[in-house]
RNA sequence: GGGGCGAUGGCGGAAUCGGCAGACGCAACGGACUUAAAAUCCGUCGAUGGUGACAUCGUGAGGGUUCGACCCCCUCUCGCCCCACCA
């Protein structure tokens, strides 16, 4: 009985009763104070979809044990929470249960607040915003009228995914797999023409490229410069032979003089006029047949090519060559002008292109021998190809027609750009040519130069290619085997910008040159323009369904559209809807709602009965939880002032390209209007991994494999849970779930507990424990500290467990009730206070110290106690450890030498001969090399 | 096809500036306590050889730079992620 007066650690008991203290003293209650800095910690907010996920721990608690670290460390800290609460699951949840959007999504909103508090985070729930209140979509809705009234939001026609079978269109997220397919019935998705409303984003896709002053991890900052993807090149204007200019935009302006032919999707608005009689149909029945086939279904690429030939030809601006205008699905109307210039030589999709329809590989005009298409070299025809590869030993199987290609070796030599930079970079032997002198080449093989004719020079490169492979076996086709060099492939496509060649005056322009001097020549014609494409589109707003914030705005038969006046914001959202798929949006289906009076001529008009995406709620929460209930505007300026920017952001890396772009993008659009301040709206992100199953799967109902953070708050108690996730993984990396893993953390703070609160005999313990211990705490007060700085979560713990580790062995060597020990309780505690909250704060208060621990400041590091007086240092031979000796910290570069030289294993190795070089690194070690 | 990230014991991971590889924890094994189990405590724990002190090898593979490489450079393999007929 008597040993057992240590209380229990019972989480069960302890952590609910300091939440609610907690809770009822405001403790974390974050105010504007003008006296203290500030320090905005933002973490994603969730969609309220049922349960709190292990995933949601793994996301908020390591940040909300920095927020605490920052707050502690003397800053003002505001970490606010909230819900993402619009979307689509809610629909699809209520017509399944058939329960209504709202009752299930703030059903949930409830319950998942209930699971937060179980996790003791420092969550301010007074900031708290839930993106479907009318109180928060009054602004939501406010902005999109701003934008509109800026210019940066346009309504105009455009296809959407839509599903025929659930007669709704679908949001991405929706549309699952590589066919493309609805998320609830498996349906393919089609394309559909609606009218839409968009954001200009593409206006800031230049400043969303740049970072300068964000400290943005690099990956997130790759993903976003990928995704705006952006082009420079020019745009040239080829004109039809009716007479109407064709525009194109192309990266490589210099390979112009490599045109072969045009391809226009099946889309572009010229198509009618230049299609001939005899293509007519053909060319309607294409384009009836590419409509029908999705975006996804046309851009597959492993899809063969195809199109159809118009009839119709363009002159090529800089060499009055007729070229024939296609059409194919490859191009795409969505990007550029929907209309390229082919070169075959040089791009390797217009390669295919053109092996496929048996088009022109090079021009056929502009040949310096004059020899026309039908007579080209030997190998370049098929027969004549066999003939060489027979010549060299290699005998031809059999080669389907188009597939080997006419002009394939012409290829070879006729490219408009020579390849050398590429072949050199390559490290090849210089197997390849350098430059053509009149109608004789000029090839640089690896035993000296030669000059050949074309002849001579397909049996010089089949003689290579047989050296490379010999015997080649015969089952192997010609253009297997041709792929298999790698010169070969470097050769037939190469982006690289070599000298120009074969084009005109401009023949011999360097490579670096190229591009800007034939873009410049262009304008100078007023051919062309220089010009920049990106890949990013604008944000598509519009969605035909119930649950998201009704767009405010107004058609009107008189007046046009008309925004609906900020006085009558918001524009409430019915609860009278049918949700239910009927193809059109629930909204247009209400009795009344969509009827109003014209704000400008007060007339009969409708509303939009679209919704909002709910990316644009997510896009300016962080401002929302600035003041919540705010109603003069989307944010109180005065909190705003404070606050703003964002400084550090915590979230998953899948939002790099949608909200993490639309975010940047409001922010700057919203300075531009003159309602935001500053270029940016977060100025340090950082991303989590994932937590995996114990089966190394993804998480998931289906598999079965979902770790359940309420049962692990039950079986350990929120310290423990919080405390693994923070050392169980690189947070930034994320790990497997291991159920026997929780155990040592669990285990842990245990021993902590009775560590701390088990009397032991003591107060004598000597000066060489005391200093040990000192030390020890004082070096993990620094490197607690510096971990917490850089998000290095898993090391905090691990180092809070070996000072665990020495605090128990200094504990059995008397140091119990020492003053340092006292130090050493005192600072384990606020250490461990931003992982642990409850159990910290139960010792705190048992071992006497006043509420709360939470308010305490960060302990400094005692530099000298943290000191080592003593080092190992390392002996090594020749970088191999010899030996080790203990040496006084202070040690001199000639006593520490002279040590290590009279080691005894460093004698015997060398052996009597004398060292030739003594490294020495102060601390760390000797290398004696002989 | 393009871009990015990664690879360290049975497992998760550590190694901060190029300087003792494997901290910390899990699992496993041995022991103490117990009628027994759980809990707790003590110990072993990269591979090979050796009773042992110790020796040799060892951070996906191969090469390079260096007195010294998990770390820097080159080539390659595998895995994951993103984009993908973007002109």
């Amino acid at each position: 009985m008597a040993k057992n007066e240590t209380p229990i650690y019972n989480p069960a008991e302890i952590e609910p009763k300091w939440q609610e203290r907690w809770e009822k003293d405001g403790l974390y209650h974050s105010d504007v104070d003008a006296s203290r800095p500030k320090h905005y910690a933002l973490t994603m907010l969730p969609y309220p979809s049922g349960d709190l996920h292990i995933g949601h721990w793994y996301a908020m608690t390591p940040p909300d044990a920095r927020a605490r670290f920052m707050r502690m460390r003397g800053f003002n800290v505001l970490f606010p929470m909230g819900f993402d609460a619009f979307g689509l699951p809610a629909e699809n949840a209520a017509i399944k249960n058939n329960i209504h959007p709202k009752f299930w999504t703030y059903h949930n909103i409830e319950r998942m607040r209930k699971q937060m508090r179980t996790m003791g985070s420092m969550f301010d729930w007074r900031r708290e915003a839930v993106s479907a209140d009318p109180e928060y979509y009054r602004w939501t809705q406010w902005f999109f009228t701003q934008l509109y009234n800026h210019g940066l939001a346009y309504h105009k026609m455009s296809p959407v995914d839509w599903c025929p079978n659930c007669q709704t269109t679908l949001a991405r997220e929706q549309v699952w797999g590589e066919d493309r397919h609805c998320e609830r019935c498996g349906t393919p998705v089609i394309k559909k023409n609606l009218d839409q409303w968009f954001f200009r984003t593409t206006k800031y896709a230049e400043q969303l490229l740049k970072y300068e002053g964000i400290d943005w991890p690099e990956r997130v900052r790759t993903l976003q410069t990928n995704w705006i993807g952006k082009s420079e090149g020019a745009h040239v204007t080829f004109t039809t032979e009716q007479g109407d200019p064709l525009q194109v935009f192309t990266t490589r302006p210099d390979t112009l003089w490599g045109v072969t032919f045009m391809v226009l999707a099946p889309e572009h608005p010229l198509v009618a006029k230049i299609t001939s009689a005899e293509q007519k149909s053909a060319v309607y029945e294409y384009i009836q047949q590419a409509a029908r086939q999705s975006d996804i279904q046309r851009e597959a690429t492993d899809k063969e090519k195809s199109g159809v030939f118009t009839g119709g030809y363009a002159i090529n601006p800089v060499n009055n060559e007729r070229i024939p205008i296609w059409i194919a699905d490859y191009v795409l109307m969505t990007y550029g002008t929907g209309a390229i210039m082919a070169v075959p030589a040089h791009d390797e999709r217009d390669f295919a292109f053109a092996i496929k329809f048996g088009l022109p590989i090079i021009p056929v005009i502009d040949r310096p021998d004059g020899v026309s298409k039908s007579f080209a070299f030997p190998g370049s025809t098929k027969e004549g190809f066999a003939e060489a590869l027979k010549a060299a030993g290699i005998e031809f199987v059999s080669q389907p027609a188009g597939d080997l290609g006419e002009g394939l070796l012409i290829t070879l030599r006729r490219v408009q750009v020579q390849p050398y930079i590429e072949l050199m970079q390559h490290n090849l032997q210089p197997d390849n040519w350098n430059e053509i002198v009149g109608g004789r080449w000029v090839f640089i093989f690896s035993d000296g130069i030669q000059e050949l004719d074309s002849i001579e020079a397909d049996q010089a490169i089949l003689a290579k290619c047989k050296a490379i492979y010999p015997p080649v076996s015969t089952n192997r086709t010609v253009m297997e085997m041709l792929n298999s060099l790698p010169f070969y492939q470097d050769v037939l496509f190469h982006p690289e910008y070599g000298t120009m060649i074969h084009s005109a005056e401009f023949t011999g322009t360097p490579g670096d040159r190229a591009k800007t001097e034939v873009t410049k020549w262009l304008e100078s014609r007023g051919q062309g323009k220089k010009s920049v494409n990106y890949r990013l589109r604008d944000w598509l707003i519009s969605r035909q369904r119930y649950w998201g914030a009704p767009i405010p705005m107004i058609h009107c038969p008189h007046c046009g559209i008309v925004p609906v006046p900020d006085d009558q914001l918001p524009v409430l959202l019915p609860d009278d809807v049918e949700w239910k798929p009927t193809g059109q949006s629930p909204l247009k289906l209400h009795p009344t709602w969509r009827f109003v009076k014209c704000p400008v001529c007060g007339g009969e008009a409708e509303r939009d009965t679209d919704t909002m995406d709910t990316f644009m709620c997510s896009s300016w929460y962080h401002l929302r939880y600035l003041s919540p209930h705010y109603n003069q505007g989307p944010f109180d300026p005065k909190e705003y002032a404070y606050w703003m920017p964002v400084d550090t952001y915590t979230g998953g890396i899948e939002h790099a390209t949608m909200h993490l772009i639309y975010t940047r993008f409001f922010h700057k659009a919203g300075r531009d209007m003159g309602i935001m301040q500053g270029d940016e709206p977060v100025m340090q992100l950082r991303n989590q991994g994932m937590v995996l199953g114990e089966d190394f799967e993804k998480m998931s109902k289906s598999r079965g494999n979902v770790i359940a953070p309420d049962e692990l708050v039950a079986a350990y108690g929120a310290d423990s849970v919080r405390a693994y996730i923070m050392f169980f993984a690189r947070w930034d990396m994320g790990a497997p779930w291991s159920s026997t893993g929780i155990d040592g953390t669990s285990r842990w703070i245990r021993r902590m507990w009775t560590t701390l609160l088990e009397p032991a005999p003591g107060g004598k313990a000597d000066q060489t424990v005391i200093r040990n211990l000192r030390r020890k705490l004082h070096q993990t007060v620094r490197s607690v500290t510096r971990d917490f700085e850089q998000f290095e979560f898993n090391t905090i713990i691990s180092a809070l467990m070996e000072l665990m580790n020495e605090m128990i062995k200094a504990k059995q060597q008397g140091a119990f009730g020492t003053p340092a020990w006292k130090e050493a309780t005192e600072i384990y505690l606020k250490l461990l206070a931003p992982v642990a909250t409850h159990v910290t704060e139960e010792l705190w208060q048992r071992l006497g110290y006043p509420y709360s621990i939470h308010q305490s400041s960060w302990p400094a590091v005692d530099e000298a106690a943290a000191a080592e007086d003593q080092i190992t240092l390392v002996v090594q031979m020749n970088g191999k450890v010899r030996d080790r000796i203990q040496v006084p910290a202070a040690i001199s570069e000639e006593e520490a030498k002279a040590l290590a030289l009279a080691s005894e294993s460093v004698q015997k190795a060398l052996a009597g001969r004398q060292p030739k070089q003594v490294i020495y690194v102060p601390g760390r070690l000797i290398n004696i090399v002989g």
